[in-house]
DNA sequence: GAGCATTTGTCCGTATGTATT
DNA sequence: CAATACATACGGACAAATGCT
């Protein structure tokens, strides 16, 4: 039921000119068949646990009596609309996004956030190393140019499912030894607490949609040039003030669904 | 330059096991060649202004010597990288997203968001109503469920291109008329500090990525199933902090870089 | 307003490539 | 190695929207 909106509207005179694209007479009944079966497709996938394996190409195209190109052109559908993921040579599979929260009032655990939205996470370290700050990180974390970091790229998963891509920037002076730590616990928050007595709380968040470079399109295995999540952080330590970690980290739109909330400069005392 | 990302990394032990989900053998240099020819037109559309017409599929299918399908493909994945816009019968234009930055330091008014990133922007008054109030915008404005307020429906556009939609309430008790008053000033906060005394400020304001409803997908002009940004916010009385002001708007894709910009809990005095 | 050429949208049938199982 | 399933591609056809005559 899209074409809803016919031509109604405007009950009242504007000063502006209501410029609609077209006339719309007949508000497109015609709905192109491959949409057709996306949304029946749709409907029964949204019944289907994550993760279970849907009909093939051919057999959908069997079934609504249709052309490789229409099945194709379906399930491609789905898939924009985030409810399946395409794996070449295995087939076609139910999608499920958790639902990400970001809020000042939540602290930016992603483990628990993941737990919290009924999926099991997991994280992989794919590269540890120390490296001299560049100029963007160096000036969130306050530190000069060039001065020494440690720097930890992961991984995470949820259910098993690829799911984000992060770099986290460590001052040498806040810890010197990322590496020894980071194998047993999850959070790099945990590790600072544990092994360097600072208290990390977020002090600054960005979210934005934008088109990754060729390492993140490598690590979380898109497609070049299609957009992603990507959330840049900045944590401080809450006795002295200091930052103390900056990360950034990128996420699927298929595997996430990042929900911002934000509190205004007014503030209700005691709600 | 995709394929940088080959099998390096790990020069550390880790205690998960790393599951990469293919052996990467050798890091698929092949390289379709639709990719390669979006690739080219990305690079050749970079220079151009937004609103210019580019080639049509046939004469893309000429210039690179495939067929119409592979043609297609390379200008659809154009599209999907946001880079363009396709109008049926008319051709494939230049897009340039706007950059729209929510912050708490930054007043929430849509056409000023606009000036500064360098667009000019306009919005269109699509209906405005007296109706009562449903539930959850009732809780928003802590106000009793099914009392009287006015909704403002909007269409937005950014020179000339439709940018978002939006529905606006507001309590009857703040302000009787708003029909009399919407053809003249372009933002509601303006017509609630000038018919009603009052100093609206953003107070709450959540940003997420989500499937429309019909009405949304016909407001916005886009294909049924595809996700949008949706803004929702709450303005308060900076005097009593009373609500004053409820809204939910949504954004196509194509048309603004949404970025939320976020102070955590601690606040670094005077910065 | 009617007619026409252009351009994208949809779909067919077929074929080959490539990753997974 | 073989079967399966998705990925890419060709050529052709018609539909629908647009813009111009």
């Amino acid at each position: 039921m899209v074409g809803e909106f016919t031509c109604a509207v405007l009950g009242v005179g504007v000063t502006e000119v209501v410029r609609t694209s077209s006339a719309r007479r007949l508000p497109a009944v015609v709905r192109s068949r491959y949409v057709e079966m996306a949304d029946v497709l749709a409907a029964e996938l949204a019944e289907l646990p994550a993760g279970t394996r849907i009909a093939g190409e051919h057999e959908i195209a069997a079934r609504f009596e249709v052309g490789r190109a229409a099945a194709r052109a379906a399930v491609q559908e789905l898939e924009q609309r985030l409810l399946v993921r395409r794996v070449r040579g295995s087939g076609t599979f139910v999608n499920k996004r958790i639902d990400y929260v970001i809020s000042q009032r939540r602290a930016p655990s992603w483990h628990q956030t993941v737990r919290e939205a009924g999926a099991e996470p997991r994280s992989v370290v794919r590269d540890v190393r120390r490296a001299p700050l560049p100029a963007e990180e160096a000036e969130r974390l306050e530190r000069p140019v060039g001065s020494a970091a440690s720097l930890l790229i992961r991984q995470y998963y949820v259910d098993d499912l690829l799911h984000g891509w992060s770099n986290e920037w460590i001052p040498a002076d806040v810890l010197a030894d990322v590496d020894i730590a980071v194998h047993a616990v999850e959070s790099v928050d945990a590790i600072l607490r544990q092994m360097s007595r600072v208290q990390p709380v977020r002090s600054w968040c960005r979210v934005s949609y934008a088109l990754p470079g060729p390492e993140v399109v490598a690590g979380l295995e898109i497609e070049s040039g299609r957009p992603v999540w990507l959330v840049e952080s900045v944590s401080r330590d809450a006795g002295s003030g200091r930052p103390v970690l900056c990360s950034r980290s990128w996420s699927r739109p298929d595997a996430a669904r990042i929900v911002v909330e934000m509190d205004g400069p007014y503030q209700p005392e005691d709600e």
